[in-house]
DNA sequence: CGTAACCGGAATATCATCATCCGCTAAGGA
DNA sequence: TCCTTAGCGGATGATGATATTCCGGTTACG
């Protein structure tokens, strides 16, 4: 493969990625085309349909996704600190990343090869995790690690129509929320 | 005006809310006409533009929503307990109405004649409640009303697009970002 | 019972997006 | 340096969805 093929398929992948996490998953390809710097055709060659480059974002990210939660479990010194983290990691670093990853990519996007096994394997993680937090008697015992991906979801699900409140300080209401997880929160 | 004349206005106003509520503010009109049970015909006739539609939907369900904050300012005896009340009643009953009121329609009906009056008088009030929440010790000093209303955004933005574990137990959501408000919790 | 207001939805106009195709460009090897 | 060919980009026609009009039939009300 050619060197500015390559070149093009990363940024269509990643314009992909910001267009959609504003405009949702049926955003039109001219607008991902243009956002790569790059022609329609192009974009059609290298992704035959809407599926396909669905299915690629969804493997590359899911991914960053994955190994966003390992550094943090790595570097932080609990399993409640390192939740933590991952979460308010998502509100800064990576909101294109996770609108397409969690919100966006799930409907049609579920069959790339690499993409359920390490979904799973981030799920399974982020599980854990939650799990330690809650025997160490820092977290709420009623929360599950589906209760967290939600909480992201809601966050990632559309930034472009979120209330500007929030869009402007993600990290904020993020953190309401974990705080509202943490053991010191009413459990009613 | 004929009887089924007015009839059908209410009609097409409750279904206009119910469809926005689940496919945003350019939902078809065609569905919501349908959904009214009724003509398009007849949705034009009485709504020149899809404008005026979303300024009749915006005063009917502000008005509605001041309401309910009065009634759980009286009946609940302390001002976090209305607060709260309040929160959790946008979670079942009027979802469809909170997306009209608050998600959908400041984008463009926000010109309707009583609607800007009747929106600032109810924000003054949940602000008053939010100041009596917080000089009871009940409440994060650090929240404030505009948080509150995002967050009740954040909930009614497109439900359709709510990730389904959030959208069937969103008093459960509600609640924790509650907890997370409330004095208990950690304030950072 | 008459009439005029009102209704419903078929028909048309408009528009945005899809998806293809082909002449041009330039990457990379000899 | 030059040649070959993978690769590029965007004009183009097809397609489907939505807005809006219009009129024959219906029904509320005096």
């Amino acid at each position: 493969m050619r060197a500015d093929a390559r070149r093009n398929l990363g940024k269509i992948v990643e314009a992909a990625a910001a267009v959609m996490a504003e405009r949702g998953p049926a955003a039109p390809m001219d607008l991902i085309a243009r956002r790569a710097g790059v022609g329609v055709g192009t974009l059609y060659r290298r992704f035959p349909d809407r599926a396909a480059l669905l299915a690629a974002m969804g493997e590359h990210y899911v991914h960053s996704l994955a190994e966003a939660l390992d550094r943090a479990a790595e570097r932080e010194p609990d399993a409640w600190s390192a939740l933590r983290a991952f979460v308010l990691w998502t509100g800064d670093a990576g909101r294109g990343a996770l609108a397409a990853a969690l919100a966006v990519l799930p409907e049609e996007a579920t069959a790339g090869p690499g993409f359920m096994e390490i979904r799973a394997r981030w799920l399974e993680r982020l599980a854990v995790l939650v799990r330690r937090a809650q025997a160490d008697g820092r977290m709420r015992a009623d929360v599950t690690a589906d209760d967290v991906v939600a909480l992201l979801n809601l966050f990632a699900c559309h930034p472009g129509s979120l209330p500007a409140h929030v869009a402007s300080r993600p990290a904020w209401f993020l953190g309401l929320m974990l705080d509202g997880m943490s053991a010191g929160a009413a459990p009613h």
